[in-house]
RNA sequence: GGAGAGAUGGCAGAGUGGUCGAAUGCGGUGGUCUUGAAAACCAUUGUACCGCAAGGUACCGGGGGUUCGAAUCCCUCUCUCUCCGCCA
């Protein structure tokens, strides 16, 4: 979420920003503004009769150390009034805070100047490409009718397990898995993040700290009765590591990263979009995640696409980046690139890693700030990317790798697989 | 699941109703000394909000209560530890 104090010295600038996300913040920031000034003022009186209660207590226990009972008995009315008014204007205040803050929460993060306008994923801007268009011939088939074939996924199996978008890997399609997320984690660790296994169920506080809720609670799954959700990404975990923590400069780049499952709902979604491996609310995923300094941000950005694009280029896929437009720009995001690999047979692009800077929008939610050089406390900027998402990199490689009797596996993944091909 | 104990500053650990934001030790930072280092000594060392400032306010796991006054008493929630049971 924005700071309070950020947007009472920016708010025309701010709104003016927002305004890439085709949405027009003017009123609810007004209002923002208004509850904070008079929130500040209820503060100022608040605090004014705590110190003047504050002093009479002092007194009437000074009293009372000397012997002087009865004067300080007469004092006790007095200490009661103020008490019954710091207890308003305590109420009063928290009702302020509380609405003021309830609003800054559903106020997105302003994106970064070089986001282009846009209302769609049609408007998103192409800044790199590469790689080419495998020649498949006629009769090449969509992934899920490879992993039929070759018996390596099973979507019935996990229908009947579970549900719909909950596949069983089988076999090579298994070992194929496991092999990704060895290789992404590998690559990961030479880059120079650290691992970690998280939960994979996190409570309400650090589904907040990364901006899930309450904007999203609809997109998680929800155990209501322990009152926690299954995460949707590995973000929201390892992100929450750092909250309500300071840092040190020399700390700074914190690099980490994470295996694991995820979970989503994808309600409402439904077409080809869903077909096999697209959409599933269960994959597996390789996430890497930067905490940094803010003016270093931009440039970590930067090495953290380089990284994807390493991935990509070493899978021989083709793929493209996106600079995402400000109408599809996540909530909690100031700049995100995309990274879209072709899927031949199904002739479209799919989507197989976000990197974003979220710059302070998460780290005041999460309350991780680091020590200038100043000694002054100031919050941190994080940032976060998939290296890689498992399905759509599978649905892609089964595909683009096709021939009349099998599918290929890239060099980069025959120590991993232990085969060369699916036959 | 049953029974009990506990939660204090970066850590350890005092404090059981009145200048306590909190002793002391360790750690951190700055300095003196030293050729350098160590040791020793001196100083400093929580966070947030309000205020131009002076200063004020809040916070001793979270919330509520008693009291003129609470880290200290009461209620409640959360978490941790010990024992028993169950168990991958």
């Amino acid at each position: 979420m924005l700071e309070i104090h950020v947007l009472r010295e920016n708010a025309p600038e701010i709104i003016e920003g927002l305004k890439k996300r085709n949405h027009d913040f003017t009123a609810p920031i007004n209002e923002i503004l208004e509850l904070d000034e008079k929130r500040r003022a209820c503060q100022q009186k608040m605090d004014q009769v705590l110190a003047e209660s504050n002093a009479l207590s002092r007194d009437i226990g000074d009293l009372f150390k000397r012997g002087k009972a009865e004067e300080a008995n007469a004092m006790r009315a007095k200490s009661a009034e103020y008490k019954e008014e710091s207890h308003r204007l305590k109420e009063e205040f928290q009702e302020l805070d509380n609405r003021m803050n309830e609003a800054l929460h559903h106020v997105p993060n302003v994106p970064n100047t070089i986001v282009p306008a846009g209302n769609s994923d049609k408007d998103n801007e192409v800044v790199h490409s590469e790689g080419e268009t495998p020649n498949l011939g006629e009769n090449n088939l969509p992934h899920w009718e490879l992993a039929d074939k070759y018996d390596l996924i099973d979507f019935d199996l996990g229908a009947k397990i579970t549900g719909a978008g909950f596949p069983v890997y089988k076999g090579k399609g298994a070992k194929l898995q496991r092999a990704l997320i060895n290789f992404f984690l590998d690559e990961a660790d030479k880059a120079g993040y650290n691992e970690v296994i998280p939960p994979h169920m996190v409570n309400e506080e650090s589904g907040f700290g990364t901006g899930q809720l309450p904007d999203k609670e609809g997109q998680m799954y929800h155990a209501t009765v322990d009152n926690l959700y299954l995460i949707p990404t590995a973000e929201v975990p390892v992100t929450n590591i750092f909250r309500d923590v300071i840092l040190e400069s020399k700390q700074f780049p914190i690099k980490m990263c994470a295996y694991t499952p995820c979970f989503r709902r994808e309600a409402g979604s439904y077409g080809k979009d869903v077909r096999g491996l697209n959409r599933l609310h269960q994959f597996d995923k390789v996430e890497i995640v930067q905490i940094q300094h803010p003016d270093q941000s931009y440039d970590t950005l930067t090495t953290m696409v380089d990284h994807v694009k390493g991935l990509l280029q070493k899978l021989g896929l083709q793929f493209r980046i996106l600079r995402l437009c400000g109408g599809d720009l996540g909530f909690t995001s100031a700049l995100t690139y995309d990274m879209e690999v072709f899927s031949a047979a199904q002739e479209r692009w799919l989507e197989v890693s976000s990197i974003s800077n979220f710059e302070t929008f998460q780290a005041n939610r999460l309350k991780c700030r680091f020590r200038d050089e100043n000694g002054k406390t100031r919050l941190v900027h994080t940032l976060n990317g998939s290296a890689l998402a498992l399905p759509r990199i599978v649905a892609a490689l089964l595909e683009n790798n096709q021939d009349a009797d099998g599918i290929r596996i890239p060099e980069c993944l025959h120590k991993y697989t232990g085969f060369e091909r699916i036959d």
